[in-house]
DNA sequence: CTGAAAGCGCTTACAG
DNA sequence: CTGAAAGCGCTTACAG
């Protein structure tokens, strides 16, 4: 690519002039910027972003660190980001790691390096570590946590209210009738306990006993678990009548394992998803689940952070970190039904 | 985020004498390196990137364009590009757009002035424009073309045997005993229109008419256009007995209309889908589809991506544009079988 | 071992 | 209207 300086000799000019006129900034004649102008062009030449963020002191550019891409959820968290960011003339860097903290650790770094102006985070799937908790309070500049978060976080939150949801799901289920309710979580991040509390809050202000060995949990995601699972908890002779699940993905692994083994939906078990995704409209039955809104999520995220590097940059103090969970609602559908009589 | 400058004055030292205890140079006193490095440590420190991108004329960054996010296809091929990014020491500055081609056009321009060494580009839906085209041939560096492509262009490509893979289906399909083959297409774009040829060669090949009017499209993705379509297709008295469907997306909406009309699969119809996606494996009756590596699809996209920036560097001329398309096979499932005997 | 100087590609006061 | 100089945050020859 050339360099101003080239276009500058190419055109017999200085290089501040040639600067004025590229930039359109006033004080050159209007021969010469034209010339000056015309040059550039033929050049393909562009004005180096680099250079620019280093003037300023800010590099328009903010970092999105994830663990996880291959999913509707998150990908649709990540356009409505990309949305605000366009709007609002930011770029942005991805940070995508899967394997070990090590990796998030040098993500973090290299983010630093960089000098995005501020960070939005996926957390890793498990809680952040030691080393990574460290590079992250390291990084001078706003971190914005979207969806998942963990213990003693001093960051502001954009999610959902996950308990609220799972609650509203679980009481679904009890005023259809079920009292047998299994719980499929995946508790190692921080929504997967938020819904199993709210399940357990249901639970609990009904009255219903709660049976540990209903209580299951896949460790890692996305994996085949849910299935195998499923069908150990369909195979006792005493078995749950409803199943509620971390997600929609999970949902749908319980619905083919119960249709493996013969078991009607709803008519024999009810199942619960969260998320609505659109596979679960697409699906026979179609799967009762809970809403969420992860463009919305998105959008809200990225301009929060844009918020708190505006105001860092204004030298406003740093206010207290600050959650936004969006409303998680249930949306009935085909997957639950009435217990079963003679359950 | 302090400079060199400051830690240099902070320490008592000279510029270059910090710069070289930091950056592991030789030429500095161990007591004095390891007091720079102690108060850089205190301060958190880190290199500004962007003076390393501006002084080696190489920004170790890569540009992935890309318009559509929230699918698992094309979120396997982003994490196979980032895991070889990773490796290389490369990082990602990713843009996305959704609307219109001007904001790919403002996309590319903003890629060459961060100035990326090379774009991995997933090219828009339909074809790219004059515009689009003109952002792309100014742009200095190496530009590789991932899944899709369009007539005339000219860079390397990495993707799937799409007319194979559909032909292989059509066959299986033949084999089964269909004549009355459907195809719901998606022929805005590179990958559908070389799986409807597929399905195509294979008809003609067999001897087998193509019926125009079960030839079908869907105008935009994603939708739910394909539902709509195969309700139309199915009510005609005279009805296709096999749906050929452009993805698995669009096979598992085949499946749902199929199942509200209540039409057995396979037994009154048969389905074939394309990708392989884990959701096919968790819909009953579980979808014959096509495999693609979209994981490797990214990963050999990347490392191609990265010779052609090593290449360039070292002054080597610009190879010809390459096509590297893997393997993408038939995968029996469930969702196809025997003709039905009435048809 | 240490530091002053040039240079990467710019922009922005400031002279002329 | 035009240009020389300082400066952003570094690194790398080159003197001392």
């Amino acid at each position: 690519m050339v360099s101003l300086n080239r276009i500058s000799e190419i055109c017999g000019v200085s290089l501040s002039t040639a600067s004025k006129a590229i930039s359109g900034k006033p004080g050159v004649g209007k021969a010469t910027r034209e010339r000056i102008l015309s040059v550039a062009r033929q050049h393909n030449y562009r004005p180096n972003q680099l250079v620019h963020s280093i003037q300023r002191g800010r590099s328009m550019m903010v970092g999105i660190t994830c663990s996880q891409f291959d999913d509707e959820f998150a990908g649709k968290i990540v356009a409505g980001i990309f949305e605000v960011l366009y709007e609002a003339s930011y770029d942005a860097m991805v940070i995508y790691w899967e394997r070990n903290v090590q990796e998030g650790v040098r993500a973090l770094g290299n983010l630093a390096g960089r000098r995005v102006d501020g960070i939005l985070m996926f957390p890793p799937a498990a809680y952040p570590q030691g080393a990574y908790l460290e590079e992250l309070r390291a990084f001078p500049n706003p971190v914005v946590v979207v969806d998942q978060t963990w213990p003693g976080c001093q960051y502001d939150l954009v999610g959902s209210q996950d308990v609220e949801g799972a609650f509203a799901a679980t009481e679904h289920l009890l005023e259809l009738g079920h009292r047998r309710i299994a719980h499929l979580g995946f508790t190692h991040g921080s929504t997967g306990k938020d819904r199993l509390l709210g399940f357990q809050n249901a639970m609990i202000r009904h009255g219903v006993a709660i049976h540990e060995k209903w209580l299951r949990d896949i460790q890692s995601y996305p994996s085949e678990e849910a299935y195998e699972l499923t069908r150990e908890l369909l195979s006792e002779p005493d078995r749950p009548t409803a199943i509620m699940c971390f997600n929609d993905e999970v949902a749908l692994q319980v619905l083919s394992a119960a249709a493996d083994m013969g078991l009607s939906v709803p008519k024999d078990l009810s199942i619960t998803g969260f998320g609505d995704l659109s596979l679960v409209r697409h699906v026979r039955p179609q799967i009762t689940t809970v809403t969420q809104d992860p463009r919305e999520i998105g959008r809200r995220a990225a301009k929060l952070l844009i918020d708190r590097i505006e105001a860092k940059h204004q030298k406003q103090p740093a206010p207290v970190a600050s959650q936004d969970r969006l409303p998680a609602r249930l949306m009935v559908r085909q997957s639950t039904g009435p217990c079963p009589q003679d359950a």
